[in-house]
DNA sequence: TATGAATGAGTATTCATTCAT
DNA sequence: TATGAATGAATACTCATTCAT
């Protein structure tokens, strides 16, 4: 498996770094190589084109990202818990690696649209982990019977990666781990007045 | 006023036409120029450069998508009614014109980051409408006075904007309308069972 | 004649000046336009091209420019005489002029062969000025009666217009006048110790 | 060192050969390129642009010119026969290699005033070496001693020069060689009848 | 595996010139 | 004569990818 080759994880480590300090458009494969101490076409022994790279990025982290949040749900008792601990756990990630969290949030997206469907299958993973909070939530008669899970998990995944989008474009200056009670009381009572 | 010019607009379209049928890296201003019935040149007479294009036709069209949602929420009564005509026209305008829409919701996206903080200024006005109606509905006694509301405004343009670009990446096969008022009740009372 | 319209002379007198501070190739006809005050279509009324501003903005001066020469030198009774007055009055017309001078030492020399040719062609007039005073001097025997006057033309041509354009490079700082007298007796003299 | 690199010196030759064939200004970059027998791109491995393949140029045919003719006229006895050997060798070798010839007295000379001043500079090793001259001429007894070495110096070469862009632009019909004698009585003598 | 020199496709922009008014 | 909006040809340079070593 090429994955556990170091110089693999190299290069992925450079691109977040390259990628986050230089922009999308301004990241060169060579300067990738550079900062990863390989040649060019080392790069190319390790992955097909350059939009690999970039798909190869967010997959690893992705995987971790995904894996540490379903690890941490698995713990709490009730879909509010758990809603609550995503939101904690997506914010808190992504704080603790800005390099990362500019990837993701911004330069990514400076890609096309086959590259957004690749990177939407990656994180198929994530939105399934959120649906079945909704699901369970439900059962739980903790949320409501009549939900439409696509739906819902559209709104709750566009609300978390909004907030997190302009933390990123604020140049992280205030502190997002305070905001994630707000949120999940937001997504969880709507912003009605409650009797 | 150079926008009165009708060329300026000829190109204006055709630059929203070429770059949704192409997408953002493959529209050449020759491809505009030409689809727009112009010379090349002609292009500069209007615009600065490329990006300048892109950000006039953000402009242009983000006034008038604003504008008629102003206005069409200005009839309404209350917080309430007027974040469901809200969302209902935010689907509508974009629903109604599918080239504009994955325009804004993919193509420019495919901008560096200061080209993306024009086009936040530019998206200024809707995100103050947004706040104007959780300011009203806290008023109103409707919403909760103890929101943040800049907060709660991302919560709401994260939702409604996640939910479009889902709607362009899924090729426009479902009917968003509909979804309108489930959005609506997810913003005002949550996922939670009303006692 | 259509020299003799006064449009004609503004949109000279503008090129002059817009060449003198942009260079040759900063000089857009549009940019000589406006100084001028005529619009950009007006100039093809009275010019052919950018290149027949150009010649023409040197057959004007250099028809000046000689003319003085020639009016200057008929007055000397010698050969001697003579070389020193068009030595004066050629360091002294350019001096004069910083405009023309940088015109014509740098700025006109970056056109192609052709407009090259041309420009020796209006330069004829002055180069038969500077044969005459060899061939007169030679009559005189004041001048060796061997002399190729072709070779001794250019050598003397060569000579000024090595010191001028030394004069405009180094940014008109010194004074050419007083280097006149030492041309006109390397000319006449050479190097060599007189017996 | 670059330039023993050997495709260095192919696109060098390339490019003397274009420009001197299509001139200055049409000498686009893929065409000094497909000469070379080399990819566009890799003009770029060996120089930072256009303009630099240009001053690359005379830097390399400069360099050697310069150290042929002060090679040559170490070998002589005296300022006159070293004066007579720098005359000879310069018109020699540019006719020699007609195309450098072009390429020096034409081409080179619309450039813009930037790239005349770098030229310049290069040049400057050839003024030494005649100013060289001219200060043992004097310290010999053979020159004056009043002489203004600087000025002196812009004649000479305003002399040479101006003979070789003549016979350049006169297609090279004639024998430069044969007036080599003349120039250099010209200089030392002067054009007055010796007594 | 690893290298890095070489490749060559691809494109925004300028500006001399025209021509309908 | 005079205008100036419109034209459209023309070109240097970058950088992802290859392949001989």
């Amino acid at each position: 498996m090429k994955k556990n080759k170091p110089k693999y994880n190299q290069i992925i480590e450079a691109a977040v770094e390259v990628i986050a300090e230089n922009g999308y458009h301004a990241s060169q494969v060579s300067r990738i190589a550079k900062k990863a101490g390989v040649a060019d076409g080392t790069i190319y022994l390790y992955f097909n084109n350059k939009e690999d790279i970039l798909i190869s990025v967010f997959e690893e982290k992705m995987g971790q990202f995904i894996e540490k949040i379903a690890c941490g749900i698995s713990k709490m008792n009730n879909a509010e818990e758990k809603l609550l601990k995503l939101i904690q756990m997506h914010f808190h990630q992504l704080s603790e690696d800005p390099h990362l969290a500019i990837v993701t949030q911004l330069e990514l997206r400076q890609s096309n649209t086959d590259l957004r469907l690749k990177i939407n299958q990656i994180l198929k993973p994530y939105l399934t982990v959120i649906d079945d909070i909704i699901v369970e939530g439900t059962k739980e008669n903790i949320f409501r019977d009549d939900l439409n899970v696509l739906l819902v998990r559209q709104m709750i995944f566009g609300t978390l990666d909004e907030i997190m989008t302009n933390w990123v474009m604020k140049e992280q200056k205030y502190n997002l781990a305070q905001e994630a009670l707000q949120v999940q009381s937001f997504i969880i009572n709507g912003l009605s007045v409650r009797e």
